[in-house]
DNA sequence: TATTTTGTAACACTCATTGTTACAACGAGA
DNA sequence: TCTCGTTGTAACAATGAGTGTTACAAAATA
């Protein structure tokens, strides 16, 4: 089991977008070149993005383009975007038998604890701000031309 | 994107082990009942868990047992003997274009931080023990009774 | 030896992920 | 207005993991 690279194909793009969108139009195939995967998969990323208010395309003339500063946008907010864990990271077992004792209570017993566990991933993922993945790009890329 | 029912399962059959090891014997077929799953199901996982010295099964004569004390077994020794997460919680996208400077550089930005997420998830469940949960559940069976 | 149970192979079904082709809808410039 | 590049999206295929089932040899005990 993994988390669906939609994820880190999405942080991607979006440091694409921002390290070059005074050189380059932003376009799905632009992007698709440097991730390296099919156009449509980064037009499909894109849209769950823009439904949830973190990118704009534009039809037409074309490009995708930040709709909000990189540092109001956390992993968590992208991870949400893009649909990775749908509500529960766990997948509890569908019918413990309520004729047992242990069958009737183990959700009780355990549903705080997985939720405690749970809670901990997507709270780091909070603290982490796509501005610090931008600003670290831009660095080793400075480093490069030295 | 769920992790497997199988770390649930893994942990509602040793509460089973446990909770009724003085009344039944804890065969496969009576812990696919309490679970409420096909029977080699639940051997499968014992022999996972076999494989991580967690329980002790018998042939023959039947039953599973903990091969050591519960409180000395955490969540997350179960999670990684039923094989939930091989290594990586987040699947990379395998290819990023080494022409781009973004595509060349995203692993050197995000792996350190991808694995400081999990490294939340995994010190979380390495919190919790199986001792806990046995005693919250009889706890729970012992109101029942009254 | 007979019986019970484990250990495991061999399938099959379902579902999410990932990838592909195709094309209508749209926007901007000629 | 027409053309062209681009997005938005449907439709489909391939793959792999997860889950479930039947079947049966291997082992332990009475």
């Amino acid at each position: 089991m993994q988390i669906s690279s939609r994820f880190t194909i999405a942080i991607h793009i979006i440091t694409c977008i921002e390290t070059f969108k005074d050189e380059y139009k932003t376009t799905s195939d632009f992007l698709a070149a440097s991730v390296n995967v099919n156009p449509v998969i980064i037009r499909r990323i894109l849209q769950q993005l823009k439904k949830a208010g973190i990118v704009e395309t534009k039809r037409g003339s074309g490009g995708a383009y930040a709709a909000k500063p990189l540092d109001e946008i956390t992993f968590y907010d992208i991870y949400k975007a893009v649909d990775c864990v749908e509500n529960d990271l766990f997948h509890f077992h569908e019918n413990p038998n309520t004729n047992c004792p242990v069958g009737r209570n183990i959700h009780f017993v355990l549903d705080n604890r997985l939720h405690d566990v749970q809670n901990a991933m997507e709270n780091k993922l909070k603290e982490m701000k796509l501005s610090d993945v931008v600003n670290d790009t831009l660095k080793l890329i400075g480093k490069e031309a030295q």
